[in-house]
DNA sequence: TGTACATCAGTGAACGCGCGTTCACTGATGTAC
DNA sequence: TGTACATCAGTGAACGCGCGTTCACTGATGTAC
C-alpha cells in the first residue's frame, strides 16, 4: 500500500515536473520578450512561436495573457526581494548603516540588471490590467528587508534622527500602526513616516536613472546613488556608514 | 503692396488656423486615448475614428505614430511645467519654504489630475520609442522652478543645510557645474547633489502614489506628501514652512 | 503483469478583430498674373 | 476683378501583418482493477 502510493506519487510528480519545466520556459521566454515589446505588447503568440509551440498550447499553462503577466509580476517581485534579502543576509547584523547601503545598492543593481522587469513592477501600470491579490505578498519583500534594518537599528538604540522634521500628521497614525504590524516592528510614528518617505525616495532614484531622467545630468550614477542613500539614511537617523 | 501682403498673410493664417485647430484636436483625442490604451497601445486609427476622419488623413498632420507620441510628450512636459511655474509665480518671492511646498504640491496635483500623461513622461519608457531632442527643453521646466527656489534661497542666505551628509563624491563635480549653468545658479556642490536627490525623491513619491505602491499603506496621502516634502526641504536646508 | 479507461498535452484551423502605412484620387482653397 | 494653375486636406481601397481565444481532434501518458 505504501509502496503503491509511492509509485502513484512518483509518476504524478514526473508528469508535474515536465509541466513545471515548461511553465518555467514560458515565463522565461515571456520575460525576454518584455525587453522588446514591453508589458502592454507582450504577445502569447510570439512566446509560443519562440518555444516552437502552437499558440493555443500555451492555454494549457496559462488561462489567459493576463495570467501570464501576473506570473511575471510575481516572479519579478520575488526576484528583487530575494536579491535584497540575500545581500542583507551577508551583512553583519549590527552594522545597520552598512546593511542600509547594501540593501539599497541591491535594489539598484537588480534594476540595472533587469530594467524591463523593474519597469513591469515599479513602472507605470499596464493599461487594462489589474494586479490580483497574489502579488501583494511578493511585493512587500523588499520593504520587509528595509523595514527590518530600520527596526533593528531602532531596537538597538542606534537610531539618532535629526529633530528638524515637522510633527507627523495625525492622519498617519493608523498607517503607522499597520506598518508596525508588518515591516517596522516597534518603531514610533515619526520614524515610520520618514522610513516610508525614504523608501519611496530610493525607488524614485532608481526609476529616474532607469527611465532616463538622469541623462545628461548625472554622470557617475553609482557614486551619486551611494551619496544620496547615505543622506537619506541620515534622515531616518542611521549612523554614518563605515 | 503692403495691403496685398496683408491679404496674403491673413489668408495664410486662416488656412493655418484651421490646420492648427485640427492638430490640437488630434493631440487632444490622443491624450484621452492614453487613459484607456496607454502609450504603447495608442492607435492612430482609433484617434482618427474618434474624430470622424479616415485614418490616412491623420498623416497630413503627423508623419507617423511616433511623431504623435512625441507631441504628446512635449505637451505633457509643458503642461506640468506651466502648472508648477504658475503656482510658484503666485508665491511671495522670499518665502522659500512656502514656494517649495507649493511647487511640490503642484507636481502632485498635476499628476493626480493627469495620471496617464504623468505616466507617459515620468513612467516607464515606451518600448521601441526613442524620445527626440525636442523633448529636452520642455522636460526641464519643472526642474527649473524647483532649482530656482533653491538657488534663490541659497543666494539670500536662507539655506541652512544639516551637516550630517557625507562629502559629495568627486565625480559629481562636473555635474554640479552643469547644474549651476542651467537650474541651480551659484549653488555649491553639496547643495546641488542634495537638490538632485530631493528632486528625484519628490517624483518618487508621486510615482509610488500614482502607480499603486501606497495602496493599503498610506491612507491620507495629501498630508503624508506634505510632511515628506517638508522633511526633504529640511534636507536641503530650507527653513520650516510658515 | 495486462488490459480498459481516463486524463492530459499539444495540434491546426478558424473567428473576428485591429493595426500602421501607402497610394492614386477628388475637390476645395489659395496664388499669380 | 477674372482666370489658369498650384497647393493642400481628406477619401477609400488596399497591403501585409499580428493579435487573443475557441474548439474539435489526435496521441501519448498515467490510473484502476
Amino acid at each position: 500500500m505504501l509502496c503503491y502510493n509511492r509509485v502513484v506519487n512518483a509518476s504524478r510528480t514526473a508528469r508535474e515536473r515536465v509541466r513545471a519545466e515548461l511553465t518555467r520556459e514560458i515565463t522565461e521566454t515571456a520575460r525576454r520578450h518584455l525587453a522588446t515589446s514591453g508589458a502592454a505588447g507582450l504577445s502569447l503568440r510570439a512566446v509560443a512561436r519562440d518555444l516552437g509551440m502552437v499558440s493555443s498550447a500555451v492555454y494549457r499553462y496559462f488561462p489567459s495573457r493576463d495570467d501570464l503577466l501576473t506570473a511575471l509580476i510575481i516572479d519579478g517581485y520575488n526576484a528583487i526581494g530575494a536579491a535584497v534579502e540575500k545581500t542583507d543576509g551577508a551583512c553583519r547584523r549590527d552594522d545597520h548603516a552598512g546593511r542600509w547601503l547594501a540593501g539599497c545598492r541591491a535594489i539598484r543593481d537588480w534594476g540595472l540588471a533587469h530594467p524591463h522587469e523593474y519597469a513591469l513592477v515599479y513602472g507605470s501600470p499596464v493599461p487594462g490590467y489589474r494586479a490580483p491579490e497574489q502579488t501583494i505578498g511578493p511585493a512587500s519583500r523588499v520593504a520587509g528587508v528595509l523595514g527590518k534594518i530600520i527596526s533593528d537599528a531602532y531596537a538597538s538604540g542606534a537610531l539618532d534622527p535629526p529633530g528638524f522634521c515637522p510633527p507627523v500628521p495625525e492622519s498617519f497614525a493608523p498607517d503607522a500602526s499597520g506598518l508596525r504590524e508588518s515591516v517596522l516592528a516597534g518603531v514610533p510614528d515619526g520614524i515610520a513616516a520618514r522610513s516610508l518617505a525614504v523608501w519611496a525616495s530610493v525607488f524614485g532614484m532608481v526609476s529616474f536613472e532607469l527611465f532616463g531622467q538622469f541623462e545628461n545630468v548625472v554622470s557617475d550614477r553609482a557614486a551619486f546613488f551611494d551619496h544620496t542613500v547615505a543622506c537619506l539614511g541620515r534622515l531616518i537617523g542611521l549612523p554614518a556608514s563605515g
